[in-house]
DNA sequence: GCACTTTTGTCGAGCATTGGCATAAGTTGC
DNA sequence: GCAACTTATGCCAATGCTCGACAAAAGTGC
C-alpha cells in the first residue's frame, strides 16, 4: 500500500498530472491512476481540470483538496487564548480569541478551547468527525510525546496534566501539544522559509524563548526543554534573575528587564505593554533600552549562531515587532560576535506571520500529524467516517 | 522490495529466528524465508546455529555476517593520521597510524591514507571491492553533502578540495567526509550509548569542540559548522583569541590557555603535552588550572544543555583524559548554572571509548551508508561484486 | 519406540503493479 | 472543416511479491 508515497508528493499543493506523479515516484502510470482513486475517494485529492496541451489530449491535473478535512490549531498565551479552524493547506477558516489566564488552571481553559472549537465547527456547517487532528501550544516546558507540561513556571495546576488526554476525549480526534515557542518557529519556517531546514526563531516577550530546528526538524531534546534561551547567562551582567541565577538573559532583555531599564533612567513605565507603546511612539529613551536589550540577545544568540549553525533567525514576539532596535541589536552583535563561516549566509529577519506564527505552527502540526503516511495509510485502509460494520465471529 | 526492512531488524548484531523476524516486520514467515535467503546469497546474513527447543523443532538462528563486507574508517588529527579496516559489525580489524601534519596538505594525507587503506585490505587477504564505504573525519569545518573541508584555520590547502571524490576516484566506494568532533560524538553515542537519542560530546584539546546528537541524528546545521564552542564567549572573560575576538572559550579553557595559566602560576610548561604529563604527576598547580578550565567550559556547556537538552555530555580531548579536575569543574557549574529541568536526568560521564571514537565515528558513518535501506536494496537488484553480464539488445 | 511439538520448505491463491493496446480528446496543417 | 498527428486515459492480461496452509523434518519427553 503505497498510495500514501502519491499524497506525499501532493502535499506541497502544487497540482500534478498522473504522468508527473508516476515519474517522481517511480511507480507506473497506471499504479498512479489506481492511487490517485483511491485518495480521491476518501476525499483528499480532487481533479483541479486540466494542464495546457502539449499537442495532444491534455492530461488532467490533480491536487490536495484542502477543505477535505479539518484541523484545529490552537495557542495558549499567558493572557489569552486562541482557537483556529483550518484547512488542510494550513490556511485559517475562522478563529475565536479569548482573554483567558492560564492560571485558571488547565480544565477552566481547555474548557473553552474545547467549546470554541465544536462552536467553529458548527458554525462553519462541518461535522466534528471532520476534524482530524488539533494541535496546541503552551506558555511552558511540555513533553511532547506524552503531551503534558512539565513544571511550567506560569501554568499553575497544569504540571503533568494529560493535555492531549483530556482534548482527545472531547473533541474525538488525536492531540499534539507541544511548547509555543516551538510551534511559532515550526509555523514560521513552514509557511515562511520553506526551503530553508535550519532555523531558529527567538520569542522576546515577557520571557524569551527559542526554537531550533535544524534539517527541517523540530529540536525537543531529551525531556522537551530544548531551546530555552532564557536563562542563559549574558556575558557582563550580574543582574538576579526568577530563577535562582544571576545574569540570565530573561533577567537583562526580556521586557520587565528593559522597563527596569527604563525605570533608571527616569521614564516611568510599569509593564511590557508600556514599553511598547512608549517605543512606538518613538521615544529615545526606549529605544536607547531597545537597543541595549538587543545586544545582550545578540551576545547569546551569536553563540546559538555557532551552535547550532541556522541559515535563519527570526526575531519575534511583542517586543519584537514593537521597535526596529531590537533587531538592530541583535544584528549588530550576532555579525560581530559570531564565526564567519556561520554568518556568511545568515539571515536575520522579522516574523513574516503578523503575529499568528503560534496558531499557525498548531495547525502545522496537527495537519502533518493527520497527513503523515502511518496515519494516512490506516485511514484508507479503514475509513473513519462511515460507522464500521461490527464484525462476528 | 522490502529484503532491506528484515535486514533492519537484524542490524543490532542480535540473532534471531525466521518467526521472531515475521513478528518483529510483520510479514508472513514464508515471506521472511525468502527474505533471508537472498541476504544469505550477497552473504550479508548468515545462519549462526539453533535456538534452544522449546518442545518441538528447534528455530535455526539468523544474524548479521560482519565479515561479509569491510569498511575503512580514518581519523585525520592535526598531526596524525589513522587508518582503520574494520567488519560491518564494526570491530576493527587492522589499523594503520602515521605521524603527519595536515599541513602538508590534502595530496599527501589522502595520499597515505589511500595507501595505507590497499595495504591493510591486502594483509587482510580481501580484495578491494570488498570495502563498501569509507568514512573520513577532518579536523575542520566540512561541508558533508559535497564532501568538501569549507575555510579550514590550521588545514592549509585544504579549503574546498574534494576530499570525497579524491579518495572514491582511487579506492573506488561512496567516501563520506565530516568534522573530526561530528564523528567522535557519532562513534561515541552508537558504540557507548546506544539507548541514548541526544548525546553532546566536547572535545578538549588544543581546540575545543562539540558534536551534537539530537533525536539520534548528528546535527550539522545549514553548513556543517554547527557545535562550534571554541569561540562562544566565556562570561567574565577578555582574554584575547586568535579569532580576533575576545573572551572566547578557546582562548580560556583550551591546551594553550591552560598552559599560559600555569606560566602565571609560575609553572614551566609550553605545550597541551606538557599540561597532561604534569597533571598525571599530580601537580596542584596543574590541578588547579583545570579545575579553572573545567568550570569555564562548564559555563559554555550550561548554555548548551539549556539549549539542546541532551541526556549525556561526554568530555573528550587529551586533556579530559588527563585529569579528573577538568570533569569536576565542569560537572560543578553545568549542574549550578543550567535549568533544574534540563540537568535532572543529565549525565556528565568521560569518553567510553579510550580515545579512539574518532575511528569508531569514521567507521559507523562508513557503515551506516553501506547499509542504508537504499544502498541495500540497490546492491540486492545488482550485486556490485560479481562482474555484471553485458546485455544486448 | 511412540506421541507430541515446533520449524521448515513448498505450493497454490490473492493482490498490487506493470506494460501494452485500443480509445478518447485535444492540436496542427491544409 | 477535415485529416493527420499527438498525448492521455481506461482496460486487461502477465508478472511478481506476499500470504496461509500443509506435509515433511527435526527435535523433546515418556
Amino acid at each position: 500500500m503505497r498510495t500514501s508515497e502519491i499524497f506525499d508528493l501532493l502535499r506541497d499543493g502544487r497540482a500534478r498530472t498522473r504522468s508527473e506523479l508516476a515519474r517522481e515516484s517511480g511507480l507506473a502510470r497506471s499504479s498512479v491512476a489506481m492511487h490517485i482513486d483511491t485518495l480521491m475517494g476518501v476525499g483528499y485529492v480532487a481533479p483541479v481540470g486540466d494542464a495546457a496541451s502539449t499537442g495532444g489530449r491534455p492530461a488532467s491535473l490533480f491536487a490536495l483538496n484542502p477543505s477535505a478535512r479539518v484541523v484545529v490549531g490552537v495557542d495558549v498565551g499567558a493572557t489569552h487564548v486562541i482557537v483556529e479552524l483550518a484547512d488542510l493547506s494550513g490556511d485559517g477558516i475562522a478563529a475565536s480569541r479569548a482573554e483567558l489566564d492560564v492560571a485558571e488552571g488547565p480544565e477552566a481553559v481547555l474548557g473553552w478551547v474545547a467549546g470554541a472549537a465544536r462552536a467553529l465547527v458548527a458554525q462553519q456547517g462541518r461535522e466534528l468527525d471532520e476534524v482530524v487532528a488539533v494541535g496546541i501550544g503552551l506558555p511552558g516546558p511540555v513533553e511532547h510525546a506524552t503531551g503534558r507540561p512539565i513544571s511550567p513556571p506560569i501554568m499553575p495546576g497544569w504540571h503533568r496534566f494529560d493535555v492531549a488526554g483530556w482534548l482527545r476525549e472531547r473533541l474525538g480526534c488525536p492531540v499534539l501539544v507541544d511548547n509555543d515557542v516551538n510551534i511559532m518557529a515550526l509555523g514560521e519556517q513552514r509557511t515562511a522559509w520553506p526551503e530553508t531546514a535550519d532555523l531558529v526563531l527567538v520569542k522576546v516577550a515577557t520571557g524569551i524563548g527559542a526554537g531550533i530546528i535544524s534539517g527541517g526538524r523540530l529540536q525537543r531534546g531529551a525531556r522537551g526543554t530544548a531551546g530555552d534561551l532564557g536563562h542563559v547567562r549574558v556575558p557582563g551582567s550580574t543582574a538576579p534573575c526568577r530563577c535562582g541565577n544571576e545574569g540570565c538573559l530573561e533577567a537583562v532583555a526580556a521586557g520587565p528587564a528593559i522597563a527596569a531599564r527604563l525605570r533608571e533612567l527616569g521614564v516611568d513605565v510599569a509593564s511590557t505593554g508600556e514599553v511598547v507603546e512608549l517605543a512606538a511612539q518613538g521615544s529615545p529613551e526606549a529605544a536607547q533600552a531597545l537597543r541595549a536589550a538587543g545586544r545582550d540577545i545578540g551576545e547569546v544568540l551569536a553563540m546559538v549562531v555557532n551552535l547550532v549553525n541556522p541559515s535563519v533567525i527570526i526575531v519575534a514576539g511583542r517586543l519584537a515587532g514593537a521597535a526596529k532596535e531590537l533587531h538592530a541589536g541583535i544584528s549588530e552583535v550576532v555579525y560581530r560576535r559570531s564565526l564567519p563561516l556561520a554568518t556568511e549566509h545568515l539571515q536575520i529577519a522579522a516574523s513574516a506571520t503578523k503575529g499568528d506564527a503560534g496558531v499557525r505552527g498548531a495547525v502545522v502540526l496537527a495537519i502533518e500529524h493527520a497527513l503523515s503516511p502511518d496515519v494516512l495509510d490506516a485511514e484508507l485502509v479503514a475509513p473513519g467516517r462511515p460507522p464500521q460494520p461490527v464484525v462476528m465471529r
